[in-house]
DNA sequence: ATAATAGTGTCTTTTAGACAGTATGAT
DNA sequence: ATCATACTGTCTAAAAGACACTATTAT
């Protein structure tokens, strides 16, 4: 921390200051079952979470312990919330290069029974494959998936229950409004997968329809044809790989069909 | 702050606390300049900014003194940085019952010289009129209205240029992507009032088509005629009111004409 | 009468939506 | 041959886009 003459009347202790500066990331996957060979997989919307454990490192009683809670902790002066959050990922999964998002602050007065803790909140999106090498931190007891379906509420810890609420509701959004879809896809992808990712979060007929969504991709500026790369991973007749390109997306509710 | 037996043990002070928690409010208004009368204003996208006093209250000398910032301030620990947000736009502008969105968090290490301040950065949108009865608060010698293009982006203090290029940045997606443009409207209008809403932020040309326009305002499925509504503000001729209606947009990239 | 804004008529082009049908290739 | 997936053909309805035109009313 700097100080010199000119600003040390600006000595922010005259002011309470917060007891502690956390960020925390909600870890999305989306599992793929491959229910039969030469079909599309069964695709699932996934959070990770870890169980509390019943006691911290030094033997005492933890807070919160057995409930569910989004990996996350303290950031240091040396980094932004952002930063800390990859930092925590790549602690907590082994998972590097992951792009993080941040979409809110959590800083109720009373959120956190051990004082005044402002907590940032990112999500990642992880493919599957690179969770297998997960593993949990010390406050830990265990790491697991959730769908949202089966996500306990009432079983996690602080507030994670409305920041996890959030997070939900910003990834189906992003994953509607942006193209962040890619991040749950390999680098080419047929358009039956890229249905797959978005009927999870949508039930759109416009997308759940096949025919519809096979022509509509062809016209998308975002989405590109892989010209002469066809894959048999998704049925026996060789198919059409696409990719997404870079293109500022804009979009209005003015314009648009309704 | 709690305090007892069980999480005793989870006393934050082995980590390092922030130095402070402040919240910025970025206050954006439009002026509509009635260039004549029965014709539609000329609108134009304005932010306010204080200019920063040489000296504070107590004499001493300011830092970033004569710089152009966000108001904003210290948030206490009663509160939430969106809730300082709101009260500091109140102290600031005297304006109350305005919508504050939070839009993202400011914590580089070096953003202030200070210490470890972490910003909450949120957007408000107050209607010309009301901005009349602002007044300066004590750190600010003078308050001004800028339009984007003459912002003085290196006579900014802190970080607030980057903030405020996020500012406009969002405040011109949800302009285009949500009802947020009812802020600067009055609760009837014509389609010409919310068409030159529009077009402080964008050029698109099927928003800046009089006669497409007004044919597509019809149809919008957030926007309802008020039946036998008429005023004759924009023109000669007496001209339908419309309103919002409240309704959940879903718009996906996928399905979006483009 | 003029000028300016609001709004309609009408035509063409594009797209959405639906449904039937064809193509391919492992089994 | 069968079957599932990946397409294409074709029709209809709706909407976008363009442009000319009419309507109203203070001045």
């Amino acid at each position: 921390m700097k100080s010199n003459k000119e600003v040390k009347h600006y000595d922010v202790s005259r002011y309470r200051t917060p007891d502690g500066y956390t960020s925390d990331i909600a870890v999305f996957t989306i599992t793929s079952e491959r229910t039969k060979a030469y079909a599309p997989p069964k695709m699932e919307l996934k959070l990770m979470l870890i169980k509390r454990a019943d006691y911290d490192t030094e033997g005492n009683p933890n807070i919160e312990a057995g409930k569910w809670a989004l990996p996350g902790g303290f950031v240091t002066p040396e980094e932004t919330a952002q930063e800390a959050a990859s930092r925590e990922l790549s602690e907590e999964t082994g998972i590097d290069g992951i792009p993080v998002k941040h979409f809110g602050v959590y800083d109720q007065p009373e959120r956190d029974p051990r004082g005044w803790i402002i907590s940032n909140a990112h999500y990642a999106i992880v493919p599957e494959h690179q969770l297998f090498s997960r593993k949990a931190n010390d406050d830990a007891a265990d790491v697991e998936l959730f769908s949202v379906e089966e996500l306990e509420w009432n079983q996690l810890a602080f507030d994670h229950s409305a920041i996890i609420c959030d997070a939900i509701a910003h990834i189906s959004r992003d994953l509607l409004q942006t193209t962040v879809a890619k991040q749950f896809l390999p680098e080419s992808f047929t358009y039956s997968e890229l249905q797959a990712v978005l009927l999870t979060i949508t039930d759109d007929k416009a997308i759940r329809n096949e025919q519809a969504f096979a022509r509509k991709i062809k016209s998308l500026p975002f989405i590109e044809a892989v010209e002469g790369q066809k894959t048999q991973r998704t049925s026996k007749l060789p198919t059409q790989l696409y990719r997404f390109v870079e293109t500022d997306i804009k979009q209005s509710i003015y314009t648009a069909r309704h």
